[in-house]
RNA sequence: GCCCAGAUAGCUCAGUCGGUAGAGCAGAGGACUGAAAAUCCUCGUGUCGCUGGUUCGAUUCCGGCUCUGGGCA
């Protein structure tokens, strides 16, 4: 019988941080974050982190763990944030799992393992430098002749994708697909009750992202990525991936406006709450909460109770 | 007041030697199994400023008007 545990879901400014510390503390659980961004240090600003106050005394894991320097991915991070679960089970507290990550969130609840392989490994640099030499046509050849199935379904644009499936196949002589259809199979490691919170209205969800941007500058979000800068952090780094990091870099430089900088970070900010939409809607498993004009926690703790109660988790 | 240039998709613009128009961006939807705040795919009918004229037919040519830039007074 797998374990019980919570995710809070949503898009970015959504309220999951408040909601999972609400929950917390109401049902004595821990906040397990699976948040791409916020796993990095010294990026408390501008990943809207949560900051002491805000975790009002609830235990946070996931955060603020890894050296910008370092690259994390899905796989390690559920190496790590695992036995983290386990361990808040083992002391019978409830494992609240809060992220804008979707694929961290369901590497750690489905349990799937991913197959070998990882940046910078030999196969991937190969696979990297035949691409620029050859480009894509001989790698989709080879693709469509060892795994038809991914080249059906991947876009031969999506060079990340096929270059990762190519990896699969030469690692381990089998397919991605092979791979993902297998683990797909497995029961799921826990077995979790899902919160999803987001706007009714699209543009009271962009009002408050806005609105969230003017704070993290006014916070100090330009010394933030300076700071980084300075320390070393070399630009290409997946921490300056970050949506107000990478932005901000050409303010850092002076090649950019911060007017224009903002402006951007707004517009970046918005895709991205659309793409985490995307991901989450296919989830059957979300039960959805959704925000009239402002964010209401109290009714939503109150709902978050019911369906949890129903759920046998408390 | 006069001269010149504009006025076309939410925005920036292209174009139609006269046969009712298309890019980028924005926006919407979707994909996603070791970079996922990443990566990628699909979707474009709009009184072509208003109004007369020429024409089988005008967004396109001609006139007038309105507005916006710039110049001259």
């Amino acid at each position: 019988m797998a374990a019980k545990i919570v995710c809070v879901a949503g898009p970015t400014a959504c309220g999951k941080t408040t909601l999972g510390v609400l929950l917390a503390k109401r049902l004595g659980g821990e906040v397990v974050s699976a948040d791409s961004m916020q796993i990095y240090r010294g990026m408390t600003i501008g990943t809207a982190a949560p900051t002491p106050e805000e975790m009002d005394g609830v235990p946070h894991h996931m955060i603020a763990v890894a050296d910008p320097a370092e690259q994390w991915s899905a796989a390690r991070y559920a190496e790590t944030a695992v036995p983290v679960v386990e361990d808040i089970l083992s002391r019978g507290k409830l494992p609240i799992l809060v992220g804008g990550t979707g694929l961290w969130v369901d590497a750690v609840v489905q349990g799937h393992g991913f197959a070998p392989g990882h940046a910078g490994s030999a196969v991937r640099r190969a696979l990297t430098e035949r691409l620029r030499r050859e480009g894509m046509g001989p790698l989709w050849e080879q693709l469509q002749a060892v795994d038809s199935a991914a080249a059906e379904r991947l876009h031969p644009a999506d060079e990340k994708r096929v270059l990762r499936a190519l990896e699969v196949y030469l690692e381990t002589g089998r397919t991605i697909t092979a791979h993902n259809e297998e683990t797909k199979a497995m029961p799921r490691r826990y077995d979790a009750t899902w919160i999803g919170l987001q706007f009714a209205d699209r543009a009271d969800m962009k009002a408050l992202i806005d609105h969230r941007v003017d704070r993290m500058v006014s916070a100090g979000l330009l010394a933030e990525v300076s700071a980084l800068v300075q320390s070393g952090l070399p630009r290409d780094a997946t921490a300056l991936q970050a949506i107000g990091y990478k932005e901000f870099l050409g303010v850092a430089d002076g090649s950019v406006t911060e007017e224009a900088a903002i402006e951007q970070v707004k517009l970046r900010s918005r895709q991205y709450a659309k793409r985490q939409l995307t991901w989450l809607r296919k989830n059957p498993d979300i039960h959805w909460i959704f925000w009239e004009k402002e964010r209401d926690f109290g009714r939503a703790l109150q709902i978050s109770t019911e369906i949890l109660t129903v759920r046998g988790v408390c």
